[in-house]
DNA sequence: CGGGATCCGTGGTGATACTG
DNA sequence: CAGTATCACCACGGATCCCG
């Protein structure tokens, strides 16, 4: 990945630039997490992040209205709701059907990508909750020991 | 789960508490990362943070010292990822073994928990990687109908 | 109902410098 | 080497209002 290349990626914070990937794309493209410049960073921000990757899981239960949604996703804000949907959208993660029927009816489910993703990450969360207990009594060691 | 559990939960923004679990844990409490005021909650966002998903996914590599985590999680600031590494040992998922030598030699390594959460972790990223080029498309199509 | 637009606070984040 | 401390900043995220 040459130098270049990299400067015009970390210039852009948020809203990523790839040019080298315009036109037809290789499968011989070097994608690592690791790399500050690699355009999967952002999308593993879009999946992991706090909204996205519960929303996520969430529509893994099936397809889902915005407010039903919104429910399921306890604490998220109309706002963010919709900015994570967007980014899960434009990443070809998650379908959003709108019905111009009234009042409005905006479906959202997962593509079949996304769905695979959603089941990862369910795998991780359930097991994140079974160790909760485990979990939980470290955080007490942990707090007892650095008191001050 | 009662409402002065929540309340009490909700208040506290990063810094969580949890005065139900202190003494014994029983294996029966709910735990639902959609639930805004679970524990599991900062825990999950720990883990697939921006920063602790990617150290998590280097220590699966095997016990590193500091800077040469920070060799492969590219850009991350000392900072952060100090930070990071104090909230995922904090949570009992990475372990900090300090030899107090000259100069300071510090070597981070997964407990047996967090290594399974890395596990799963790089799964997720070896799909996500791997969906790279249809990812790309989709987000090069998004941006096209969205223009203006 | 499902958002978009706007305003606004605060805290997450990075740069720099300093300590053990 | 492995952090901590301080500072300054911008973006995240919430509240509110409004539109189709």
């Amino acid at each position: 990945m040459d130098t270049a290349y990299h400067e015009i990626l970390q210039r852009s914070s948020n809203w990523y630039l790839f040019p080298t990937y315009t036109g037809q794309v290789s499968e011989d493209i070097e994608c690592d997490v690791f790399s500050s410049a690699c355009p999967s960073r952002p999308v593993l921000e879009d999946v992991t992040g706090r909204w996205g990757a519960l929303a996520l899981g969430a529509l893994a239960d099936g397809p889902m209205r915005f407010n039903e949604l919104r429910r399921h996703v306890d604490g998220v804000s109309q706002k963010m709701l919709a900015q994570s949907l967007q980014a899960l959208e434009r990443d070809g993660l998650v379908l959003r059907d709108v019905q111009s029927t009234f009042p409005l009816k905006v479906e959202y489910s997962l593509t079949p990508t996304g769905a695979v993703l959603a089941g990862k990450l369910l795998d991780l969360i359930a097991y994140l909750t079974t160790s909760m207990p485990t979990i939980l009594t470290a955080q007490q060691t942990y707090d007892e020991a650095h008191t001050g």
